[in-house]
DNA sequence: AAAAAGCATTGATTCTGATCAATCCTTTTA
DNA sequence: TAAAAGGATTGATCAGAATCAATGCTTTTT
């Protein structure tokens, strides 16, 4: 249990194996079905959570009923709504499950707590965040500037895991398209 | 020298007097004149910068010479580009200042010392990192979910003395618009 | 095994924002 | 103070993505 983000965790911040078992205690697994929450808009998100094994994905929806991907993530990646889980406001986005999962939760105390008893456990936090915050940048710079059919080729070089594993319309929701331009930009890049 | 800078510190993890002489050590003021670089595409990015005073940008320029606005700043916020700061590769961004301004910088190697000897630091530096992520989220899910009109006007009530001293045309760049869609729908909310 | 649901593709049409161009105003610069 | 540069606005046209609609395929459910 817990051997992805303990091997996550090593290759960022190496822990002894006190520190681990230490760390052990402060967790919490947790299994989803396909389909299932995670976390349902206007709840407050209590835990933040790791990823294991499975897909998962955070969205809004919109007065419409129009979901907006704004995350996906897999085997080795956090997700939660970050506002919502620091601040204890209801959650503006949704997360649930596209595949079978196995999650590593972390409370809020527990993270509280962590942060203050084990600074390793910090910059384990704060190199996790950076890169989140890296990664959102470069998406936010090719949605800005990039025409789109450099943007899906980019994605796909980016993930190429989430590609095979994730249906289209779901893509195509998380570049702000629709899925028939997303399937036109698709044909377009195979037939040239 | 600094205010702002200790200000902002003091106020996400208070200081002792020590503490704060001893950062001050690691820390270097820099004026810049309106239209000067503060870093330029192609560089590395040295060190990275608090605002004291004044309003910077920091844009991507793509092969036809158009500007894309990723970030601005003003006083109390940082700039940099951290991608570059963090691997040593070198930028992908330019840093300009939009007015006469004040700056603080913390060298690369400034940084990790002082990440290394106070644990303060790094707290600091994970609180103002978490900031920057969840403004940028909030930004990319008003871009893939909002209606012109209202990311608008969300952008004037999130950063209503942005609008004041920042010209439009760097505002619609900002937004992904051109100057003369922004114009539009300027006067369509002013019309109604 | 049949029915239903989910998904991708394609076509026709509409609509929104980009582009091109001109004008007016304000701020810098010479 | 005149000239130039920078910026905002408006109009006309164009291009690209959204929308609406239909079809075929695959996977799930019953």
């Amino acid at each position: 249990m817990y051997e992805e983000y303990f091997r996550s965790f090593n290759k960022k911040v190496p822990l002894t194996q006190e520190e681990e078992a230490l760390i052990k205690t402060y967790l919490t697994p947790k299994k989803l079905r396909k389909k299932q929450y995670l976390l349902q808009e206007g709840d407050v998100c209590k835990s933040f959570a790791f990823i294991e094994k499975g897909a998962l994905k955070s969205y809004s929806v919109d007065d419409a009923g129009n979901e907006y991907i704004i995350q996906f993530g897999i085997e080795g990646w956090f997700i939660s709504d970050l506002y919502s889980f620091i601040t204890g406001e209801p959650a503006t986005y949704n997360i649930d499950a596209i595949e079978d999962s196995e999650l590593v939760l972390i409370s809020k105390s527990a993270n509280e707590e962590l942060l203050r008893i084990l600074p390793k456990y910090e910059t384990f936090t704060r190199l996790n965040i950076t890169g989140a915050y890296l990664a959102m940048q470069k998406r936010l710079t090719s949605i800005i500037s990039s025409p789109l059919e450099e943007r899906y080729e980019n994605f796909i070089t980016l993930y190429p895991d989430i590609v095979q594993r994730v249906p289209q319309h779901m893509i195509a929701s998380y570049m702000g398209l629709t899925p028939e331009t997303l399937s036109r930009i698709r044909r377009r890049i195979s037939t040239k």
